[in-house]
DNA sequence: ATATTTTCAGGAATGATTCCTATTCCTAGA
DNA sequence: TCTAGGAATAGGAATCATTCCTGAAAATAT
């Protein structure tokens, strides 16, 4: 493991935040100055292909990582851009029972406004 | 309703598969050859919002839509790129439940291997 | 210590989507 | 019927996250 890919794993598992890769790459420069996106991007990549760490996508925005390995969906407030996790019972089991074949993995995203930003709208 | 959207729509509702806006833009060029690229986008985006249609957002892909506005999920093969519907019971209301604030809209993209790629691949 | 393999930094390329601008199309009213 | 004004279009440039490429550096094996 090289000290680039342990630096990235450690910025993402030592935040209690979801990172995008610009993020991450802002923080590694910070130890690390001569570090490049590109290394990010192919680490993150190697670390998600190996489990260590999940990748969350948003079609039109940047993916979002996090450490955090339990089966957890993610909800988006489209006012404030917070991200929060959620979970959903036996999701994984559902999908599987409606599928005619092999489970490689899902996503799903929820947009939604989070209640302190509707607190704030309706003012 | 100009004729570029009417025609737009009537490629979309008429196609049993979920079409990409390229392909769609490949199929009015056949009946419309000056319409654009920006055109399709538009209009597409436009229904979407009006709710005639439904955008299917793939990361790394190109978004594909269907004017089929009932709730159902998306499974992508991975090996045939087939895409099918998928019906979870009451999973927005899961959602709902799971959620602290006003659910907007959510995507549930699955990534499989068909039944067909399977075998193939067992032989 | 040297050869071989892996990883890196830096930057160019990619590709779906959006944005921009000048032109064309519609429609309501004179 | 004609025309002014707003709406929509065609075409292409811009965007932006991500991937790909290349020569250099580092790690590992011989």
């Amino acid at each position: 493991m090289t000290k680039q890919r342990k630096l990235i794993y450690q910025i993402v598992k030592d935040s209690m935040s979801h990172l995008s890769a610009e993020e991450i790459f802002f923080r590694a420069k910070q130890v690390m100055p001569s570090i490049s996106m590109g290394t990010v991007y192919r680490n993150l990549g190697l670390m998600v292909e190996d489990k260590e760490l999940r990748k969350i996508p948003f079609k039109g925005k940047s993916d979002l990582f996090d450490a955090t390995m339990y089966d957890h969906e993610h909800a988006v407030c489209v006012e404030c851009g917070k991200v929060v996790d959620i979970f959903i019972d036996d999701l994984k089991e559902k999908i599987k029972n409606s599928l005619d074949g092999y489970l490689q993995d899902y996503n799903l995203t929820i947009n939604y406004i989070c209640s302190d930003c509707l607190k704030k709208k309706q003012n």
